[in-house]
DNA sequence: TGTACATCAGTGAACGCGCGTTCACTGATGTAC
DNA sequence: TGTACATCAGTGAACGCGCGTTCACTGATGTAC
């Protein structure tokens, strides 16, 4: 519990004291309220006073922890992106590794309950930027996006690598997609970190990932709400598999053994 | 010219008079002017005086022809679904109808298209609500969405009718949907009007509209911007067609002859 | 263990600003005889 | 064609409200000797 507040300077030997423990408390339920906030009105919007008036402080308090309204939504921003890559590679990693489709299947589930259970953080961090604010450029935000995309990506580095990945069902026409993909790994323009990405796997992993998010966000913003909550799971279920099919991932469940790696 | 303003009500005979023209002009300017200022912005909200301000005019006389700025905000989701609808009705109706496979390729390339050139407005009826917009209940923006759907709905309707759609790619386990379908379309509470859908066809058109959305909202909200553009278009261009290949619709071009039908 | 000082969370008042909306009123445009 | 009246777009002032942020200050918590 002591280390649960860690510093993220450089660290100190000595435990948090009292205050230091607070100020991280209290740091938390700005956050939590924020996020209540949000929550409350469905939008992705809040007011700095709102936060302070629910926390039985004045507005000026908060000004202690976070120098304005824009840092206190940068800091949303990224917690929400850590959280979301969080609960995705928790889920992933539930099923063995050589199950490169379950792991997949997990994934999407993770991703869309997420969603759901949490649309504001999830219009925040995938959605339209939010009025008035202004991200750091080139800042934490974009590190942590990065961060979150990476777990998905590892699921097809890894399937990639040992050989479970078909090739998409494109027979023709991808050789483009290779070329470009060469020359931009040469110019070092694409935020892919590691050894050249083979051009299949780079376009499997968009195209789950984008066909994925579709569902995800039509449904989390309530643009399927027409439809019963058993049929959208019917959907979503089936519509998982087709995108996993046609981007070459194998079956689910056809593995080796669980448990051995 | 003169019936481009044609009366919502019931139709007297008379030309609009001059006043009416004037004042049609005048709630056309501020819903450009609305959407001016969500463009420049880059968000969906605005202010209902700097509109007035925009156009030359002290902020009350928007009055005159909003009740208030739910009223306008109500008439731009509309407008936006509309043109939406519109710009994917009439790029599928370039291509022959026995060509779905084309069809839906035209669909799909502008749907993205109106998503990029029209970001705020894509938001504004496929996003997050606007923050303190509360839409009127069962209104004319859900009917409007239900017309543009239909759009989309349609191209798939007639690719079953003619037999040119093959079951989506999944053998077994959409029983269960098919299932789903009948009560529910039994029951009357899904909003499609028309005979029974059969499963496939409601699979492949929700498989395929999803998927579609998804890559179109990532690259609409700038979550794509990484990728240089070519390898962007390459990348939607292969997942356009991988979709359509697994929802059971034909190659495009496989067609008798184009302008027959 | 006790005292003197430093640190820091939180307050209350104030600033500057701008919002959506109402209301009584002016002046121009359209209509009826 | 001309006059009398009705309609309606737009103004200017005001209302009520709340925002984000600053500043000097108080009082409690932690630190050093």
């Amino acid at each position: 519990m002591a280390d649960e507040i860690p510093q993220p300077g450089h660290e100190p030997e000595r435990p948090p004291s009292r205050r230091e423990r607070a100020r991280a408390a209290t740091i938390e339920e700005i956050k939590q309220t924020a996020l209540r906030l949000m929550r409350e009105q469905g939008t992705t919007d809040f007011r700095f006073s709102d936060i302070a008036r629910l926390m039985g402080m004045t507005a000026p308090a908060l000004y202690r922890y976070f120098a304005d309204r824009d840092e206190l939504l940068t800091e949303l921003i990224v917690d929400a992106y850590n959280d979301l890559g969080e609960a995705v590679a928790e889920a992933r990693d539930q099923i063995p590794v050589d199950d490169p489709g379950g792991r997949f299947a997990a994934v999407a589930h993770s991703y869309r309950r997420w969603a759901r259970e949490e649309p504001q953080r999830f219009a925040l961090i995938l959605g339209m930027p939010v009025p008035g604010y202004h991200a750091p450029e080139e800042g934490p935000t974009t590190e942590a996006a990065r961060r979150a995309m990476a777990q998905l990506k590892s699921l097809f580095y890894e399937a990639t690598q040992a050989g479970l990945l078909r090739r998409p069902m494109l027979a023709d026409d991808d050789a483009s997609i290779a070329r470009m993909l060469a020359e931009h790994h040469e110019a070092k323009d694409l935020p892919i970190d590691g050894p050249p990405v083979a051009p299949e796997t780079f376009q499997a992993m968009l195209h789950c990932w984008a066909s994925l998010h579709g569902f995800t966000c039509l449904e989390s913003y309530g643009h399927l709400d027409w439809m019963p909550g058993e049929l959208r799971d019917a959907i979503f279920e089936s519509s998982i598999r087709l995108i996993a099919k046609v981007a070459g991932l194998p079956e689910p469940g056809l593995l080796t053994l669980p448990g051995d790696d």
